[in-house]
RNA sequence: UGGGGCGUCGACAAAUGGUAAGUCAACGGUCUUUGACGCCGUCAUUCGGAGGUUCGAAUCCUCCCGCCCCAG
């Protein structure tokens, strides 16, 4: 984007600095820019973190105000509630681990607050992701951010060809450590200093507590902790307190240190020693492609979790929005529930949600 | 109540005369736009109890308490 303009931007604000700078950056080199903030909880007094807490929402404005924009803000509660919230909540009970974040990208801002953006009359909607959008013949490609540290790309794999028309990240070819200059060259010091953000916005205190005031305790799925035999070796309290790859609170007594192995949604949760947590094949569902759907075969790099390098596997359609995966090396806790996104070199491909785990390793 | 053995942090377990390792768990911190993992740190002035020997004992002696095993 070099040819400054009269065009109109939407920039979604969190309130952090990314975002702020995100919006500043575009307003500098001359666009329409449009502060946008989403309301998507009703927080406590005490609230320590979120996306958009009050005092979010305040600075996100103070930003505008400052630079002489205008700043909205838009209440996306009941929709963060009906796709977000409950799908966070499905997933406990099926005993998978959900991400939420990811979830939110694909079935808030990148589709409900980018429709509002368009409302606006905006080209674009910008955020302050780390990743970069390319157009490369005729289709629009998404890489990985250039700060491999900060690269966020891996939560954003659900955007398609269609979305990504009218998206755009300012800050995909910054370094953090750019951006946070950048704040206080903008006047945005206390911004500067903002720690990143962390953790689910919408919960403040334990995932556990969350999810058993909100489910009931009658809908805990209780069950026993079992050894890799299926030897019972005790009893827990519902399947939402424990995920794969776990070793914190399992309460067993043992010589070597046990983790999750799987956790069932009929109760059983399976622990066992941390060689056995390392498996190859596994299935994603809801498979979706960013710019072009793979045929048949393929071999990527596989990213299973955040903050996790991606590790060479070659993957198979099934169809009907499945894909196997099958890894070089068997890799650690290979998580149902968790996102699993497919690159090359670069470029990210497409991902989907992790279904199954094959039991061999 | 004939013989033998054992009793060290919530669990396992070293140190056998020189001033309480380690592991698991737990707790705290760090990391992180998800959950985990990891990493760092904390965690027995005290060794079943009471006496005694000794410069000095969890380690030796005596008695008591509690377990376990072999016999019967």
């Amino acid at each position: 984007m070099n040819s400054p303009s009269k065009e109109r931007i939407v920039v979604a604000m969190s309130g952090g600095v990314d975002s702020s700078v995100a919006a500043v950056l575009l307003k500098e080199q001359g666009y329409d820019v449009i502060g946008i903030s989403m309301r998507l909880w009703t927080y406590d007094r005490e609230a320590t973190h979120g996306c958009c807490t009050p005092e979010d929402l305040d600075d996100a404005r103070k930003v505008a105000q400052i630079h002489g924009f205008p700043h909205y803000i838009v209440d996306l509660e009941k929709d963060f509630e009906k796709t977000v919230v409950d799908n966070f909540l499905k997933s406990y009970r099926m005993g998978e681990t959900p991400n939420p974040c990811a979830r939110c990208n694909q079935d808030v801002k990148f589709s409900i607050l980018l429709k509002k953006a368009k409302e606006l009359g905006a080209k674009y909607l910008a955020t302050g992701h780390y990743a970069r959008r390319v157009e490369e013949n005729g289709k629009i490609r998404l890489y990985r951010g250039k700060d491999h540290g900060k690269d966020q790309s891996y939560f954003l794999f659900a955007l398609t060809q269609e979305e990504l028309a009218s998206v755009t990240f300012p800050l995909g070819e910054l370094p953090k450590s750019e951006v946070r200059k950048m704040a206080e060259a903008y006047g945005l010091l206390s911004l500067a200093q903002k720690p990143d953000s962390q953790e689910i916005c919408f919960i403040q205190g334990s995932y556990a507590d969350f999810v058993e005031q909100r489910l009931g305790k009658e809908a805990l799925i209780k069950g026993k902790m079992t050894d890799e035999s299926g030897d019972i070796l005790g009893e827990h309290d519902g399947i939402h307190q424990f995920t794969v790859g776990q070793r914190k609170g399992l309460g067993l007594q043992s010589l070597e240190p046990k983790y999750v192995l799987a956790v069932h949604p009929d109760g059983r949760v399976v622990t066992g020693p941390n060689e056995s947590l390392f498996k190859r094949v596994f299935e994603v569902r809801e498979m979706t492609w960013v710019a072009e759907p793979l045929e048949q075969k393929a071999s990527v790099l596989a990213q299973i979790r955040s903050r996790f390098s991606p590790k060479p596997a070659e993957i198979e359609i099934l169809g009907d929005g499945r894909v196997k995966v099958i890894f070089q090396e068997p890799q650690r806790a290979i998580t149902p529930g968790q996102a699993a996104v497919f690159f090359q070199g670069e470029e990210v491909l497409g991902g989907g949600w992790i279904d199954s785990v094959q039991d061999q390793s």
